[in-house]
DNA sequence: CGGGAATCTGACGCCACGTCAGGTCACCTG
DNA sequence: CAGGTGACCTGACGTGGCGTCAGATTCCCG
């Protein structure tokens, strides 16, 4: 689907003990790099560099930079799935509240620990990039269905409404420590942001 | 504050009016070309060429194509202004909510007249880039505030709140159009965000 | 131990960047 | 209107990363 395979190097041969080895490395690299600086610096010759190996390995399994992020972006975009099992059930009174609770907090906890690949995934998709924004959608959509489903129909569109929520927990999962000089704790806004989706999914 | 003024050229020579027509036509230029490829791909002899000026010409005004497009943020920006206006009075019951329908649908309009220009920033600012957070901040801290002193304190924190409806409605107004293919129109989107954020408003 | 496949890399042509010296243009002044 | 001053423009160039390829090296298996 990502055009990308665990198995092939880019002229298809069959890729070996060593050979993954040193694509794992070169992944690691990435990521690694991704988190202090953006990506338009990232230059191959510093992920060679970063593993100790020459430029023209990189090329021996990833087209270019963006390739080797969109690989790290879909690896990432797999664990969303356990936020999947607080989007069933009964979601009304404090039992809801709870769960939603936990939501908010996974979108965070889930951000915290990806959030430089989570950002460029996030960059290049808004950029029209159509790799990325099917990595995107694969990771965000079954959340955005499941919580769509628990929206009653009436003056909200569910999937209006399922979007709407999930676009504020991703984007304060994704700002949530600028939130912090500006007077809001962690605390504050998982409850905050836990209470309007709750809110909003319970409501009439 | 941007480093960047009206006036100078990067040599500190004064601007003159065929300097500042060359300036400006620059800048539209960068604009029109954001609107078919990421900052990413959009090249300084691009720039010039569209204008019919050579690439040394595009470093008397700008050290790089960031710089071009932090300018245009900033005049973009300066345009969320009247969205002020209605972020006044009283907010509750149905003259609340027309507020809010308005609200969300200034946000639409605002994104669908800059959104390439508006994506870069954003793009840019979540990058880590000073100079773009802070003309992001300068165009969405006062919306931010003005829904703040609105939302009444107690289970929300105003702070988080406002934050996390404005992070909803600038992420619906930069999405909208795909949403239209999940069965969402235009109208579904304005009128579900704006029930959310005057539900959120007006609560308890 | 031999051989073939897998893996790595030095070397290279290409292109955009960003600078600078020097040329051109516009306006003002006498 | 001639001359000159400063604003404006650009051709030419050094730099550095890109992406490729042929050939060298390493690994593994029979």
């Amino acid at each position: 689907m990502l055009g990308v395979t665990e198995d092939l190097a880019l002229d298809g041969r069959q890729l070996g003990k060593r050979g993954a080895a040193t694509r794992r490395r070169l992944l690691d690299a990435t990521s690694q790099l991704l988190e202090s600086r953006g990506i338009r610096d990232l230059r191959v010759v510093d992920i060679a560099r970063e593993v100790g190996t020459s430029p023209a390995t990189f090329y021996q399994y990833f087209r270019d930079v963006e390739e080797a992020v969109l690989v790290l972006a879909a690896e990432v975009g797999e664990e969303s799935a356990p936020l999947l099992q607080l989007l069933t059930g009964d979601w009304q009174g404090p039992v809801g509240l709870e769960k939603a609770r936990r939501l908010v907090d996974g979108f965070i906890v889930f951000w915290d620990a990806h959030r430089a690949v989570l950002r460029t995934r996030n960059l290049a998709a808004q950029e029209g990039d159509q790799r990325f924004r099917n990595v995107r959608n694969s990771s965000l959509r079954p959340v955005t269905e499941a919580l769509a489903r628990i929206v009653p129909p009436g003056e909200l569109s569910p999937i209006a409404a399922a979007s709407a929520l999930v676009a504020m927990m991703e984007r304060m999962a994704a700002f949530h420590i600028d939130l912090e000089s500006l007077g809001a704790s962690r605390a504050d806004v998982v409850e905050t942001v836990a209470q309007i989706v709750h809110r909003t999914v319970t409501a009439s």
